[in-house]
RNA sequence: GGGCUGUUAGCUCAGUUGGUUAGAGCGCUACGUUGACAUCGUAGAGGUCACAGAUUCGAGUUCUGUACAGCCCACCA
């Protein structure tokens, strides 16, 4: 562990000689965290590019410990984040987390229930302080958790759905939605969960197939007037719930249906029950599904309490709200639900009333929150009609001012509010946002209020009950945007932060949250609360299962991060998948990012030690000198991937992104210019300061594209490098790698010909490797090597040394043109390159021509292809000019090579 | 019932305006301690891009259909 001295700069005077040989996440992650967090790099700066950039962190719930989807979404957002704060925007990450009133109320609940009590032994008051408890503790937990991934938000500016400000918000929606003629308060048939015991909404049902039987029941009719009943007439209808048999007050039938036109208006008897009921007419049957007549329950299923407000029909409750019969079930009353339908269907049996029973797979409602089966039921609830608010949300996104990544969920988005329905809010919970409504027991009226009222404002009564209800916990995240910054008050974040910048989080939350901000934002505020709305896939484990504490096979990031380190976790969650695109958690990418942050630390920690005290200081890019083929090549290679990189987050590409610069970190900078540079190091005393300041220069830059997906390491690669090579601080260009700018792609390093010419020296070291390798060359062992250069003879005359040490030859015999070639060597060719490797004793002449007859089919399958591309008038015509020359040249290319081969072939072979 | 996504090397996945001989990591094979890294290096093997059509000079990439896998929405009882 690194000490701290008292400047509190954690790496101070530490020189890069007593650098471990292996990167320890864990002695270097706490103390950077600290150590931004102290020096208040979290919080937003003024803008350098006048633009401001703004995220609201999905809020967790404050349920329990965060998970890997907590931890996509950290990441994510933090990438963007660390991104915008080096761009220089003015940018604020606003932290948060949610009450989740129905969520943790569960949790909490089922603590109780461990303790052999109950929420209704406590009281209310004793429950809702029992579960501000669990909120303290684990809001801290979640914020150490954020913290531990590196989450650069302006905890200062943390809030939770149920504080002070947002419940003050909550209230001047709730009021305000009333005033305006949008929040009523109803009679209807909603989704009532048995086990939470409170209405909820559409959206936190789940609907699962399940294997049920559709019972086929005949109800005898009333023998019409002046008829003597002798002939008993019957009427069949269909049923997957046989128990609300028990509520029938109507049969239905279309009106269009000749079946049955003729019994429209009579009377059928309820089986068991006796009940007599009418048989109407309704558009909504279907007639050719069952028998195309329906039994009609108003008060037990959506459709039939349609059917019965048009028919004006009783309302007969026979399930009660515990999922028991009610007292109307008459025999039943009292048996849970199953058990009553299994009793009912077989007394009907007994009466000979079941005609047939199907095996049928019904969809099932089951309760998002606690997995039990809701049952639609009539009650009295709070809802917000949507329809005007849907609007303007679904303008924002026609009119592009709303943009949706991955574009596909614009239409998941489009269809939901182009189909919406009216939001029930209210909660028969104890955890939550009351319901600022007061009855009056004198006067019966109902007063809504900003404030707590005591006195009925009707009457001047005091006896006023308040609501007893609690409003849905989304009721409260629709306003995150705006209440987390101050909002009803016109506070100055307000003003300057709103509207955000992106929203990003999962798509499973679109209907949930996503859609209601928009409605929330554009309503209240008149202006949509965000530009681009980023939705991440789900973190699946490695089998492609969703994780789930049932199952057991979740993810726990914390346990991650202490065995592979934070930045493994990041880099693995970044770049394992695509925008919108589930991704699996595999063990093995994580050790292989685990081993890319080694990679990082051990190529820094060369730089470090080998240009230490050789020229001076962490040149930027654009005062760069390159000396050598190779600098330009690494030069160009960074301008290359910058300007990718860059483009790439901007468009929302952050796995593609961090793929480009791990791929030029590892495959450029350290497999190649590094090696290079050990050559280069050796050279005179101006291309050794010079390639100490590129090498240096470039560790630099690179650390600045990694920084958003790998903090940590970066930072700490960051400190000593400017640490060991600029020890006066006030030339630093920042005092942190966090707050430090953004690389910017450096045009005068696009060097397309370096490029090509460094590709044909890599090409030599390759194959002359690859030879040795054929033919069992010592690796020690150096190797002769003449090379025929051609028009590259001055190109290749300068990287003679590179080519000794990096494929491990003699100097090499370097010629433009070779009269006479060498007999008894294998050739090879890089491009038009020939490259001679007399190996006299080991060359094995059978084994070389047949090397060179596999070429040689290989250079003439490719011409033959090539030839006929071009002889197609067609293409020749058609095709972009570009492209065009592009092949002209290659089939130059390869029929110079296939002269050289068929050359070679000739000498070697005489 | 409606909609969406995926199907590319043994495994996990990239491949965004259609344009070289389709890439990476892991795994596998061979070699290796050349002054950062064996959490490493060098080299190699390995793919009819699910299938069938269509458009095009040209398709992993666009369109249509099929199969398989998965997800979301949904008031046919």
């Amino acid at each position: 562990m690194i000490e701290q001295d008292q400047t509190s700069q954690p790496n101070a005077n530490q020189g890069a000689a007593s650098l471990p040989k292996t990167y320890d996440p864990q002695a270097v992650e706490g103390k950077w965290y600290r150590f931004w967090e102290e020096q208040g790099y979290f919080k937003p700066r003024t803008s350098k590019t006048g633009k401001t950039f703004v995220i609201s962190m999905p809020p967790p719930n404050v349920t329990g410990a965060l998970h890997v989807g907590h931890a996509i979404t950290a990441t994510i957002e933090d990438i963007m984040i660390r991104y915008h704060r080096m761009v220089g925007d003015d940018t604020l990450w606003v932290p948060g987390s949610d009450h989740a009133g129905i969520a943790t109320q569960t949790v909490v609940e089922r603590e109780l229930t461990k303790e052999g009590t109950d929420r209704h032994v406590l009281g209310r008051e004793a429950f809702v302080e029992r579960i501000w408890q669990w909120v303290h503790q684990y809001k801290h937990r979640i914020q150490d958790q954020h913290r531990r991934l590196g989450v650069s938000a302006d905890w200062e500016r943390e809030r939770f759905t149920f504080d002070e400000g947002l419940s003050k918000a909550v209230r001047e929606v709730f009021v305000r939605l009333y005033e305006e003629g949008l929040l009523y308060r109803g009679e209807r048939i909603i989704n009532w969960c048995p086990r939470c015991m409170s209405a909820i909404s559409d959206l936190e049902v789940n609907h699962v197939d399940a294997q049920g039987s559709l019972t086929y029941v005949r109800y005898p009719l009333k023998p019409l007037e002046g008829t003597t009943g002798e002939q008993t007439e019957y009427i069949q209808v269909a049923t997957t719930r046989p128990e609300t048999i028990l509520g029938d007050t109507a049969i239905a039938v279309n009106p269009h249906d000749p079946r049955y036109t003729r019994l429209i208006g009579r009377l059928a008897i309820v089986p068991v029950m006796g009940r007599e009921i009418p048989i109407v007419a309704d558009e909504a049957v279907e007639k050719e599904f069952g028998t195309g007549a329906v039994k009609v329950t108003p008060a037990h299923d959506p459709v039939d309490f349609e059917i019965g407000m048009r028919h004006n029909l009783p309302r007969v409750q026979v399930i009660d709200f515990d999922a028991t019969m009610t007292a109307e079930a008459g025999p039943y009353a009292g048996l849970d639900r199953y058990e009553a339908r299994k009793r009912l269907v077989e007394d009907l049996e007994k009466l000979g009333a079941v005609v047939k029973i199907e095996e049928y797979t019904v969809p099932l409602g089951h309760c998002d929150r606690c997995d039990t089966v809701v049952e639609p039921l009539i009650s009295k609830q709070w809802f917000v009609k949507m329809a005007s608010l849907a609007t303007p949300a679904i303008g924002a996104v026609k009119s592009g001012h709303l943009q949706i990544v991955p574009e596909r969920f614009t239409k998941v988005y489009m269809d939901w509010l182009e189909n919406i329905h009216d939001w029930c809010i209210s909660r028969q919970l104890w955890w939550g946002h009351r319901i600022p409504v007061w009855y009056c027991d004198n006067c019966g009226q109902m007063t809504v209020s900003r404030e707590d009222v005591t006195t009925c404002p009707h009457c001047d009564s005091d006896k006023l009950r308040q609501d007893e209800d609690v409003l849905d916990t989304w009721f409260s995240s629709w306003l995150w945007p705006f209440s987390t910054l101050g909002w009803p008050d016109a506070t100055p974040d307000l003003k300057h932060y709103y509207p955000n910048a992106v929203m990003e989080t999962g798509y499973d939350i679109i209907f949930f949250w996503v859609a209601r901000m928009v409605m929330a934002g554009t309503h209240f505020l008149g202006q949509i609360p965000f530009h681009t709305i980023y939705l991440h896939g789900l973190v699946r484990d490695a089998k492609g299962e969703k994780m789930s504490k049932s199952k057991g096979n979740v993810v726990d990031p914390l346990l991650v991060m202490d065995e592979y380190g934070t930045d493994a976790l990041r880099f693995t969650l970044a770049t394992s998948s695509t925008p919108g695109n589930d991704s699996k958690l595999v063990p093995e990418r994580i050790v292989g990012n685990r081993n890319f942050a080694n990679k990082i630390w051990n190529a820094s920690r060369f730089v470090l030690m080998s240009t230490s005290g050789i020229g001076e200081g962490v040149p930027a890019p654009d005062t760069l000198q390159p000396q050598t083929l190779a600098d330009r090549w690494i030069l160009n290679r960074l301008a290359r991937v910058t300007a990718n990189a860059t483009q790439l987050i901007e468009d929302y590409q952050f796995g593609e992104a961090g793929r480009q610069i791990n791929d030029f970190f590892w495959s450029d900078y350290c497999d190649w210019y590094v090696e290079i540079a050990k050559v280069q190091m050796q050279g005179s005393e101006e291309l050794r300061r010079s390639t100490a300041g590129i090498l240096r220069s470039v560790l630099d830059q690179s650390m600045r594209l990694l920084h958003p997906f790998m903090p940590f390491v970066t930072e700490e690669v960051w400190q000593y490098l400017y640490r060991t090579s600029v020890t006066d601080e006030s030339r630093w260009p920042a005092p942190a790698l966090i707050v430090a700018d953004w690389p910017l792609a450096q045009k005068q390093h696009f060097d397309a010909e370096a490029e090509q010419e460094f590709d044909l020296v890599q090409q030599t070291i390759a194959l002359i490797r690859d030879a040795r390798n054929q033919m069992n060359v010592e690796p020690a062992r150096r190797v002769p090597v003449i090379i025929a250069a051609g028009r590259y003879a001055g190109m290749f005359s300068e990287q003679t040394a590179l080519i000794e040490f990096l494929a491990r030859t003699e100097k090499p015999e370097l010629h433009a043109e070779l009269s006479q070639k060498p007999e008894k060597a294998m050739s090879l060719l890089a491009g038009s390159v020939e490259i001679y490797l007399p190996l006299a004793g080991l060359l094995d002449l059978g084994k070389e021509l047949e090397r060179l007859d596999k070429e040689l089919a290989q250079a003439q399958q490719e011409i033959g292809r090539l030839q006929g591309k071009l002889s197609n008038q067609n293409f020749v015509a058609k095709a972009k000019p570009e492209v065009v020359e592009k092949e002209r040249e290659k089939l130059a290319a390869q029929q110079e090579r296939l002269s050289k081969l068929t050359a070679r072939r000739a000498e070697l072979s005489a």
